[in-house]
DNA sequence: TTTATATATTTGTACATACAAATGTTGTAA
DNA sequence: TTACAACATTTGTATGTACAAATATATAAA
């Protein structure tokens, strides 16, 4: 049996999860936005100044959210992004990432490296291909709600 | 040069934490807990009839948390748990699981160990020590604050 | 055209969490 | 003994997030 094998092995994950998590924001907030709110910039400007609309940049997100309204709302607040009305399709919006917002990301580029290297600093590049590789079959476990 | 790569583990390691975190709130949330609260039923029930104090408990989660005080309020507005005063010293508390708590736990683990199975679901176990293996060289990662 | 349905986003509300300041208690030095 | 620092927890406040209902627009059917 592996079933306490199983179980470290979920509170891992949930630990190394965590501490990323938390190693990131704490750098994000020191810019004054949330590890979200960055994903978001970093999708926009993935975008190239073509616009985006809320459910594309919500499938895209690292980790959905269910209020993603309010947190655009923050970005235009502090001038990172623009909203506007999709003239095409009236019930969408477009949201662009500003000269500001750019030069925000430009700023946290370097900062961001440095975390990623730090956390990773313990293993070599085959050791993260595996790793990657073996989270890969996390990610496509499917467990269906009705199996509770 | 590995910087794509180890963004793209880093990214990895976000994804994977979240789901378990996803998975395992959706469960718990189905009986009106938070998986910060079960893993506090959990330590109280690991301490056999033996007090717990706040700090004990706090360093013992698996994600501390900045507010325990408060999630133990909603433990005890639950019935899960009871508090006293420490009279050896009154600046600490006393926490117990209740009988309700630990039916609590129990009608969990079963349901719990299905979720976990489902997550694993795609690594044998030579897989999930690697695993393990590999996460606990991210969790010794030290980053210090003024790196940045 | 009118009505109904589907789609995209926003808003109301309740709850969760972070952080710092406040409270109450203990230990210690004068 | 008093005053002060250290300690453990709680409380105030601001912010973040989840979820459902509401709004607004577009599409399709009658």
């Amino acid at each position: 049996m592996s079933k306490q094998l199983t179980k470290e092995t979920v509170i891992s994950l949930l630990r190394s999860g965590y501490k990323v998590n938390d190693e990131l924001s704490a750098l994000f907030k020191t810019h004054g936005i949330s590890l979200p709110q960055f994903n978001v910039l970093r999708i926009l400007r993935g975008r190239k100044g073509e616009a985006a609309n809320l459910s594309t940049i919500q499938e895209q997100m690292i980790h959905k959210m269910s209020n993603t309204t309010r947190l655009i709302d923050k970005l235009i607040e502090g001038g990172y992004v623009n909203r506007f009305v999709c003239e095409k399709n009236r019930r969408m919006i477009e949201i662009f990432i500003t000269k500001k917002g750019l030069e925000l990301l430009n700023s946290l580029d370097d900062k961001l490296e440095t975390k990623e290297q730090f956390l990773m600093n313990n293993l070599d590049n085959k050791e993260k291909e595996e790793l990657m590789r073996l989270l890969s079959k996390i990610q496509t476990s499917t467990i269906s709600e009705n199996k509770l």
